[in-house]
DNA sequence: AAAAAAC
């Protein structure tokens, strides 16, 4: 038995919350009008500034030990940040100013062994060493230990979990790494939030994508199983086999998940009830948020919940926020939120080795594909290859195909079923290899692959006037992270083949700040020898 | 110039 560290804490009555902004949908209102001004509105709270700018200190109960530090490359920084209240914010400056310090608040910890202790303004929050810690249900506990197989909380659960069930359930902001198990966390405070016997919805939850949300309905399911808390998700169906939702009963389930559109059409025809939802959850929250992604629709839907209950935390998940996106979802959400992020090198995976294979052409991409990977994929378990375009998908199907290879591709062209098919078949390891668009390059939870292709590598498709292209940096982030999951070995190899793959693929060493090695010769043994060196081969 | 959702 694992000795609990520090539960103690708990004990120490909590202060009360203080006075809290509640005007989350005026906030994303003013921002949805004055998208990319940048101008202070009206008399500036210095807002939440960026991290590490005013990085000050970690505040650690005196009594407690300082955080050890890991040399576990994967435990790497993440800095919690908390968004202060006007109140507070005038407090700390009045001080600061006597003191002579800086008047922005940002506490940040490095890494933690068993148990930190954040204050974040005037809360404090124990890092859960256990999940024990976390007063969980009885139910909830079987479903992570014996479902799921979990031990004990990752370390973005152990920070992220308390600020998530505890009151005041302050909104939260949340990066992690890919594969560190983000999704338990926001499903655990789903499942822990619901009143069992309010039947109606209580918790939900928006993604990207059909798969994303088939996927997270199917963990909280299974994370649940002990709890009888039930749950709908809420994609698109093929309209034979199912009622059309204007002749359907409003939904009682008490954890809703799915994708924007179909969550919307709910809303709309008054089939899904907003007024006691206690808990709404953005998973890929950068994607849901970004002028070219789901940004209306997340803000229409934010905008109805708050219309009828001021009082719903909202949580924003995701492995990847850049600048802009960052700024913008900040001031999405209300005012005295958390928030937890990692610095920008700190997020490419070091598990995860990354190579470049220069190809005379496209042909040869097929080539180097079938000669060398497929030669060895099999030993390595289950392979990605990722594609920009949907023709490309069915271009490299077809070939792949017609030269006997069982491969099967996805994109988001094809028939739901078709699509769920070929997911499921991948999941049960009928088939070793799929090629995809960026319907999978986030969040699909799959661990037996250790093996991503970027046939091509991903582009930004922003409305700028330049002929110079600019890699996107979150996909490509987000594509590497489908093999590696919770700390595997892997192995990525982009096929770059014209000077503007040789661009793409240096901006993307610079932004990172790592360097892709090359597989330099052309023969079944140098791709065995970077295989090893993944880790991957013996 | 893409892909995602979904009308």
């Amino acid at each position: 038995m694992s000795e609990p560290a520090a539960t103690d804490d708990k004990t120490s009555s909590p202060p009360p919350p203080p006075a809290q902004h509640k005007s989350w949908a005026d906030e994303a209102d003013d921002d949805a009008e004055a998208a990319n001004e940048t101008t202070a509105p009206t008399t500036a709270v210095p807002s939440s500034s960026s991290p590490s700018l005013n990085v000050d200190e970690l505040s650690i109960d005196e009594n407690k030990k300082p955080p050890k530090l890991l040399d576990d490359p994967e435990d790497s920084n993440i800095q919690a940040v908390r968004s202060l209240s006007l109140q507070s914010r005038l407090l700390r400056l009045a001080i600061s100013q006597l003191l002579n310090f800086s008047s922005a608040r940002v506490y940040t910890f490095l890494t933690f062994v068993d148990s930190v202790q954040v204050t974040s303004g005037d809360t404090p929050y124990t890092s859960a060493a256990t999940f024990e810690d976390l007063n969980l249900s009885a139910e909830l506990l079987r479903g992570l230990y014996v479902e799921m197989r979990f031990q004990k909380p990752s370390k973005i659960q152990a920070i992220s979990l308390p600020m998530i069930l505890n009151p005041p359930h302050r909104d939260l902001i949340a990066q992690a790494h890919n594969g560190s198990g983000k999704t338990t966390c926001f499903v655990l405070g789903m499942l822990s939030r619901v009143d069992p016997s309010v039947q109606a919805p209580q918790a939900l939850c928006i993604c990207p994508t059909r798969e994303l949300a088939i996927q997270n309905t199917e963990v909280l399911r299974k994370m649940g199983k002990h709890t009888g808390i039930s749950s709908e998700c809420a994609v698109p169906t093929d309209s034979r086999d199912s009622l059309p939702i204007q002749k359907r009963e409003p939904i009682k389930a008490q954890v809703v998940i799915g994708t924007p559109g179909t969550i919307k059409k709910w809303i709309s025809f008054k089939k899904l009830g907003v007024t006691r939802l206690k808990i709404l959850v953005f998973d890929e929250a950068d994607q849901m948020l970004a002028e070219d992604g789901f940004k209306d629709d997340s803000l229409r839907i934010m905008k109805e919940i708050e219309k009828f209950n001021s009082s719903c935390q909202v949580l924003l998940f995701s492995a990847t926020f850049n600048d802009i996106v960052k700024n913008f979802v900040e001031r999405t959400v209300k005012k005295d939120h958390n928030k937890l992020f990692v610095k920008k090198e700190e997020l490419s995976l070091d598990a995860v080795k990354q190579y470049k294979v220069r190809c005379p052409d496209e042909l040869s991409k097929i080539e180097v594909i079938k000669d060398y990977i497929f030669e060895l994929g099999e030993n390595v378990g289950q392979t990605i290859i990722f594609v920009r375009t949907r023709q490309s998908a069915k271009m490299l199907h077809k070939s792949l195909v017609d030269m006997g290879y069982e491969v099967t591709s996805i994109q988001g062209a094809l028939d739901h079923e078709e699509r769920d098919k070929i997911v499921k078949e991948f999941r049960d390891g009928l088939t070793q290899v799929l090629i995809s668009t960026d319907v999978l390059a986030r969040g699909f939870d799959q661990q037996q692959v250790n093996l991503v292709i970027n046939y091509d590598l991903p582009i930004k498709h922003t409305a700028e006037y330049t002929r110079e292209f600019e890699p996107d940096y979150e996909v490509y982030l987000h594509r590497v992270g489908r093999a590696g999951r919770f700390g595997r070995k892997g192995a990525v190899f982009n096929l770059i083949y014209d000077e503007k793959d040789e661009r793409l693929m240096s901006k993307i060493e610079n932004h990172f700040g790592t360097r892709v090695s090359e597989v330099r010769e052309k023969s079944v043994e140098d791709y065995k020898a970077a295989l090893k060196e993944a880790g991957l081969l013996q």
